[in-house]
RNA sequence: GGGUCCGUAGCUCAGUUGGAUAGAGCACCUGGCUUCGAACCAGGUGGUCGGGGGUUCGAGUCCCUCCGGGCCCGCCA
């Protein structure tokens, strides 16, 4: 298995980390790492050892405050190569370390540990890059090298979007956002299913409506489309068209295989329904059926998206692939390669060469396709278009299909490494603490729309991303809904609301916020919330860097309640007040207030919820 | 049966790619609004990190095994 090719690269990647227009020219972590290199080379060099290119030590945030803001593992990991007791190796790194402005305090603790204390104007730096970069703060400078296809939800335009769909649309879109802001090249991508038998089933199952509603009932099949959205597009059938489609009921249902819940095949007998409707109709009328249908059904899902805050950047059809011949020439491609067989009558993709645990089928015995073809076709597209990197985000049921789409990727001469695959777990709802059931083509799951406009874009949002993507989300509607402190979506709004609404005190005060006296004020900035503030803003580039690397938006979210807990412990807990009459304290306290809603609002974006001036209370 | 994800406080979950004394929120207990928004804050109670073995300076984290749960295993899409 090629595991490791879902992460990043063990060393940062320097052109990210880099921020030209930082006061502390470099990224705090990446100088710590370069001084803490120059050190083990000259103690290599004493020691006459030749050190690895690439050193395995980490340097890393402390967890606790009493070991300053970062510590290094060097001398734990380089004890045994450099032939030193790690604590002797420690020190004598500490005795090379070239000195830093930014650096206030080196300490050497526990078994070998290096501690790094910063010096208080290395965090005020930071407060004055945030206010410098407002709503680019904390995004790096874009990677040429790197451009990703990310695609998300491509869910059927078969009937509505469900909750289900809503944790991939939230994963998917916070995620784009949060690589974007790392410095990738980002392309969001919809892969509409607009092909296949499923599509067939659908535009039946319209049409059977409509002979309904033209008073021609026909029995509805086991397997039909049986949601309320299947009659309204039917209404606009008969509306656009009247009774153009009408057939006679008994022609329709003539000799076909009985259904399931007649003793037979619900596949064999829906498929003679399709048979028929397109005989009956004539391939225009059918397709003419079928148009519409996609058109009605893709049009409520883009704007369901864009209701809930998730954009694409290109909507990309199944069908074109077949219509372009792009299918055949994946499938030659292979072909030519030597990875297809024929047995019993169908053409297989040996998928085993590549560690795939079967062979899969690619044309059927009736000559058809399958939808792996499809998707061969459309991975190839993908590289060919010229994105360096493909990621997939699905629902945890298709994990089966990461070793089916790395082999095809191998089968077609790409690196499989660059084809990445993100399974988001299952979404379960709750609500009065007993499981909202969610049966599909039963017609009563709840539908993405249905929670939006219960519990709101925000707090959705919020919910689906608050939690690891590997992690099974229990969906509390109740907690979501509520506007109450439990609400956590609340808690980091109000945050940004209470900063606001100091601000707006201060102008019904008659005074102005002075920026420029804030910054040279900046000093006074010294009491511990204060410092914990800045502490945090200054990590805020380091999240987005890890969530995107990890894949993980649920940091930016834990992150978000993080730096909401401390403004408000700053606010109340402090004994302090923002609206001093020394008017350099004030406007350095309000340049602080300031950076802190910045940040709040830019992380607020990345997963796509709302930063509000104001809460209003609205009454349930 | 094979594969895969997960198991951390009563509940819902974090845990910085193996680091120092395992953290939040809810629930429960105590206290704080005549003040810039109390949708808030301060403090307290609560843990054999599913069990057992291994790897090493160090394991919630990596490996093995067992137990428990979700999901997948089609010439469907």
């Amino acid at each position: 298995m090629d595991g490791p090719a879902l992460r990043a690269p063990r060393q940062p990647r320097t052109a990210i980390l880099r921020d030209p227009r930082s006061k502390c020219r470099l990224v705090v972590k990446e100088h710590l790492v370069e001084l803490v290199m120059q050190a083990l080379l000259d103690v290599s060099r004493k020691q006459h050892v030749e050190l690895p290119q690439t050193p395995e030590f980490a340097i890393d945030r402390t967890r606790q405050r009493e070991h300053g803001d970062f510590a290094t593992n060097a001398a734990l990991v380089l004890c045994k190569q450099l032939g030193m007791k790690p604590r002797d190796l420690a020190q004598a790194i500490v005795d090379h370390l070239p000195p830093s402005r930014h650096v206030e305090k080196l300490a050497i603790a526990g078994p070998g540990f290096i501690n790094f204390t910063l010096t208080p104007s290395c965090l005020l730096d930071t407060l004055d890059q945030v206010l410098e970069r407002g709503a680019g703060y904390g995004h790096a400078p874009v990677d040429e090298n790197e451009h990703i296809t990310l695609e998300y939800v491509s869910a059927n335009p078969t009937g509505p979007l469900h909750v289900g769909h809503g944790r991939g649309a939230a994963f998917g879109a916070s995620l784009s956002n949060i690589l974007e802001a790392s410095g990738l090249k980002v392309q969001r991508e919809y892969y509409v299913n607009d092909y296949g038998r499923q599509m067939d089933i659908l535009a039946t199952s319209v049409w059977l409506r409509y002979l309904e509603l033209t008073g021609n009932p026909v029995r509805f099949p086991d397997n039909g489309y049986k949601g309320d959205y299947v009659v309204e597009v039917a209404h606009a059938l008969q509306q656009a068209h009247g009774d153009r489609f009408r057939q006679d009921p008994l022609a329709v249902c003539a000799d076909l295989p009985a259904d399931e819940s007649q003793g037979g095949d619900k596949e064999a007998h829906v498929d003679g329904l399709i048979n028929r409707a397109r005989q009956l109709l004539g391939p225009g009328g059918f397709d003419l059926i079928y148009k519409l249908a996609l058109e009605r059904l893709l049009d409520a899902i883009r704007e369901e998206l864009l209701a809930f805050n998730v954009r694409y950047d290109n909507w990309f059809s199944e069908r074109s692939l077949n219509e372009s011949g792009a299918v055949n020439r994946a499938i030659e491609r292979l072909t030519r390669l030597g990875h297809m067989y024929e047995e019993k009558g169908a053409m297989w993709f040996r998928a085993t060469t590549f560690g795939d645990e079967k062979d899969r089928v690619v044309i059927r015995e009736n000559g058809q396709t399958t939808y792996f073809a499809s998707d061969i076709a459309y991975l190839l597209n993908k590289f060919e278009r010229g994105f360096t990197r493909a990621v997939y985000v699905l629902g945890a049921d298709h994990h089966g299909y990461i070793a089916r789409l790395k082999a095809a990727a191998s089968g077609l001469g790409l690196n499989p490494a660059n084809v990445e695959i993100v399974l988001v777990q299952f979404a379960k709802l709750y609500k009065d603490g007993k499981e909202v059931s969610m049966g599909k083509r039963e017609g009563n799951f709840v539908t993405l729309k249905d929670l939006r406009t219960e519990v709101g874009t925000d707090a959705a949002r919020f919910f689906y991303v608050m939690r690891s993507h590997e992690q099974h989300l229990d969906f509390d509607l109740e907690l979501a809904k509520s506007q109450s402190k439990d609400n956590p979506v609340y808690y980091v709004q109000y945050a940004h609301a209470r900063i606001a609404s100091v601000f707006h005190k201060l102008a019904e005060q008659g005074q102005t916020h002075d920026r420029a006296a804030g910054e040279a004020a900046r000093a006074q900035l010294d009491n511990a919330h204060e410092l914990d503030l800045m502490n945090l803003l200054q990590r805020f580039p380091e999240t987005i860097e890890k969530a995107g690397e990890l894949r993980a938006p649920h940091l930016v979210a834990n992150y978000l309640r993080e730096l909401a807990a401390a403004l408000h412990g700053y606010y109340d807990g402090a004994q302090v007040k923002i609206l001093v009459d020394d008017d350099d304290l004030r406007n350095a306290r309000l340049n602080l207030l300031l950076a802190v809603k910045q940040v709040l609002a830019n992380g607020l974006k990345l997963i796509g919820v709302s930063a509000p001036e104001k809460m209003e209370r609205q009454e349930a």
